[in-house]
DNA sequence: AACTATTTATAAGA
DNA sequence: TTCTTATAAATAGTT
């Protein structure tokens, strides 16, 4: 819908990646309640965007009504106990699943490491290789563009300070000669500012990160109330 | 969408509202797939029919993983205070951290797949770089080694069979020659095991394998197995 | 389950 | 971000 075919792939320009979700966003809530009214659905949505914001929606039973009935629905075994997490047991349970929970991605990590990896089979290995492959071209990628960014604001600097290097030496000599004026006799040299700066340092600690511009990191209190259509206040006051 | 405009409004009539929400639900789906996909972003999406049927759709992170993120991202409200320090304090004590630690490896896992990468600096893009890297010598290291097992496996079993096929030829020719002596005015030729199979040469060690295995190797059902190492599978069937 | 006439959603541009 | 507009998609009603 709009004006060109839409490819199912990431969208790699970043602009363009964060419009379209702000926009497709608003239309996957909008059809969620939608859904829910309509056809009289219990639905939950959450959405965690890349830099790890949170939004959400769900049917008046409210969320936590939602996941429990899922928990309930898709683990028929936990049945009654998980209701009650004051209890001693439920503690307990919740921890053990905890700790499983851990230790698989313990497990995974160390095989992401390239470590432990005598235990695997010829075919997860190759899923494993393909997976890595994968991630080290994104962060590659990635990684090129921070560079280029880098490259681009040190010249930047670099131009600037040129610039007032000039400018200074030009107003030093001026001065010179005005003095020589005055003190005909008397012979001074410049010669403080008469290099120039060593040029682009690639290898630099500089980080572009610090600019300080948006950047906005995930505060876990402001639960983006992004302005939101009259159909759905009545869900986020509640 | 449709002819006519639609109310946002239960839909009384059952079969209407049946079709509706079927349809609907394909399409939320849809849509909850695609913006994860063009955007980058986690989705959950629970969808209870009125009928109690579930319908899900979650990112590859899994239903699970995401669920455990939102309750994580909206108890940091609730505090961790919440909970009476006298009865439980350790209990909860003990699985904030683990909770944490969990956190602290989704999150590394998720760079390591090469997703939310865009929240690094230089640096960590760096060490995750070389960290994936060296994983995958390892990982291919490791992989070779099982591709030349394989093979080494493979000649030693060509052997086998090599051997036995000659077994059996040099038998066919005693016997041949038995006959020859019976019936002195006829003449029969073979030639159907007369020749040799090609040979695979890779420095495999020849050990002998358990001779009564001749029985496997014909199978109808072993297909293209015999042939071809399990981690070759794969690209055959695909 | 298919088919369309329409309504919606939205990609691109401003 | 927000508005506009041309176009792609979704889907209500129908067969």
């Amino acid at each position: 819908m709009g004006r060109g075919r839409v490819q199912l792939k990431r969208i790699e320009n970043k602009i363009n990646r964060q419009v379209t979700f702000s926009k497709r966003r608003s239309g996957l809530l909008k059809k969620a309640h939608e859904i829910s009214v309509l056809c009289d659905a219990e639905v939950a949505l959450i959405v965690f965007s890349t830099k790890g914001k949170l939004f959400e929606y769900s049917t008046d039973s409210g969320m936590d009504m939602i996941l429990d009935r899922y928990e309930r629905y898709s683990s028929a075994e936990r049945e009654l106990v998980a209701h009650d997490p004051e209890s001693q047991g439920s503690w307990s349970l919740e921890y053990a699943k905890l700790k499983a929970k851990l230790e698989v991605l313990q497990r995974n990590q160390r095989h992401f490491m390239g470590e432990n990896v005598d235990s695997l089979s010829s075919k997860e290995l190759q899923n494993l290789e393909q997976q890595l492959d994968s991630a080290l071209k994104h962060i590659r990628t990635r990684k090129n563009h921070l560079m280029y960014e880098s490259i681009a604001e040190l010249q930047r600097k670099e131009k600037t300070l040129q610039e007032q290097n000039n400018q200074l030496e030009k107003k030093l000599k001026e001065k010179e000669l005005t003095q020589q004026a005055h003190w005909e006799h008397q012979s001074s040299t410049s010669f403080l500012l008469s290099q120039t700066l060593p040029t682009l340092n690639i290898g630099g600690t500089y980080q572009v990160r610090g600019s300080g511009s948006e950047e906005e990191v995930a505060q876990p209190h402001a639960r983006t109330n992004t302005l939101m259509p009259p159909w759905m206040l009545r869900h986020v006051n509640e």
